[in-house]
DNA sequence: CGTACCCTTGACCGTACTCAAACAGGGTGG
DNA sequence: CCACCCTGTTTGAGTACGGTCAAGGGTACG
């Protein structure tokens, strides 16, 4: 189930085989948590980092008041808190949004992994720098963009990341509730269930319990004004 | 003038003679750029990182229909895009915000000197890591926080940031117009205007032309529910 | 079969946007 | 030195997008 990660690595940049053992090796047994799992709490000392097998997990900020955004999502084969390495505590939570399938890789593997293999280093550090890549797109979403266009951005990226790790087929269980989804664009639960509706109306997708259904992603990208350079789907070589 | 930039590492991690002596001689003579000019344009191959050395930039996407996010603001010290290290090419622009004194740091020298001393490419990696904390707690504000909260998160954020190279006294030039506050926050630059003067008529701030004297950080800090979590500045040891 | 959570829709409200106009200040050229 | 301009700031009046409050309905699960 390690496949999903070598996918997202090899769809980005060329992994050897030598690379690959030497990856495989510092990869545990597959554990299981359930929907809604927080994996990683606010502020505790991590030793090993998450690399997610299979599901959908989430990133989240907690505000005194009870508000909430979610900053990011993450789909099979993402090291999900891979920045925990170097940063050691999280400020933020990190939560399963599925049933997920996910491995515990410890830091002091890692950190003799990418000693002895320096590229391997570069590809982890690219990988961090474009999750924040798609954390600045979610910024200029959240300040820009109206509540319909972050809607349909949101998912053409969750649908174009699924695709790198081939489990897009138009229809994806993205996990969350609306009152999720609200957290993730910055609006309330009421207004995502309006702008879901928008978009049904125009047969763009199809929305039920936390499963979506892509019906016109090229109408989607449109309503988005959707540019996927922002997800370095082909960079230079590293 | 690379002192902001080892400040800025020394504050978070212990540097040794031998690695500060390392960094030093891959930092070529500083170069001056003029207010308001592009340094990195989007999309363009990157050979060299920018160390800025004194002044204010910024990071900044582009819409097609002329709205524009300022993702993230970078002071002295910062390596402004040295995730270009590892992208290559950006999907955003840089911009000097003042007069800037910056480097231009060859990838090919920082390749080697993190072959050579590894734990400063843990450093480097950990500084990229704390620009997505950053991001995260932008996204934090633009999907949950009001204007004059978001606004005084950014300057209590800036000040923070100023402090750790030591060139905060409570007055700095962010070098910012209101028009370019707003693309910051996602508002507008009446907006911005109105909410500026809500902070000046508490006494909390002053404002003129891009120079800002914060008069009560406590009670900016109280307006913010500013949590400095985020900013990592007491990391575990790397 | 009950209960809890989530979704759905309606009516009303408020923060922030839009449009517009006046003003201030710094820089340039006549 | 002054006229002019350009950019940025300030304020007002009206508007709209999305929030709030509230109530009813669906669906899964114990």
């Amino acid at each position: 189930m390690i496949e999903a990660h070598l996918a997202k690595l090899r769809f980005r940049h060329p992994v050897s085989d030598e690379e690959e053992q030497a990856i495989r090796a510092i990869v545990p047994p597959a554990r299981h948590v359930a929907r809604n799992t927080t994996v990683v709490h606010e502020g505790e000392r991590l030793e090993a980092s998450t690399l997610l097998l299979d599901g959908m997990m989430c990133r989240l900020k907690d505000l005194a008041d009870g508000k909430r955004q979610i900053t990011q999502i993450h789909v099979a084969g993402d090291f999900v808190d891979i920045h925990g390495f170097t940063l050691k505590r999280l400020e933020h939570e990190v939560m399963a949004l599925t049933e997920c399938k996910l491995s515990l890789v410890p830091h002091e593997e890692i950190r003799q992994l990418i000693e002895r293999w320096p590229r391997l280093g570069r590809l982890y550090w690219f990988s961090t720098n474009l999750d924040a890549s798609m954390n600045r797109e979610w910024e200029l979403s959240l300040g820009q963009r109206s509540a319909v266009e972050r809607l349909a951005a949101l998912l053409c990226e969750i649908h174009i990341r699924l695709g790198v790790v081939g489990k897009a087929d138009g229809r994806f269980n993205l996990g969350m509730s609306q009152a999720q989804l609200a957290d993730s664009l910055g609006m309330t639960a009421v207004h995502v269930n309006r702008t879901l509706r928008m978009l049904r109306d125009q047969r763009l997708l199809a929305y039920r319990r936390g499963e979506v259904e892509i019906l016109d992603l090229e109408g989607l990208k449109a309503v988005a004004e959707f540019d996927d350079r922002y997800l370095y789907l082909n960079p230079d070589p590293l």
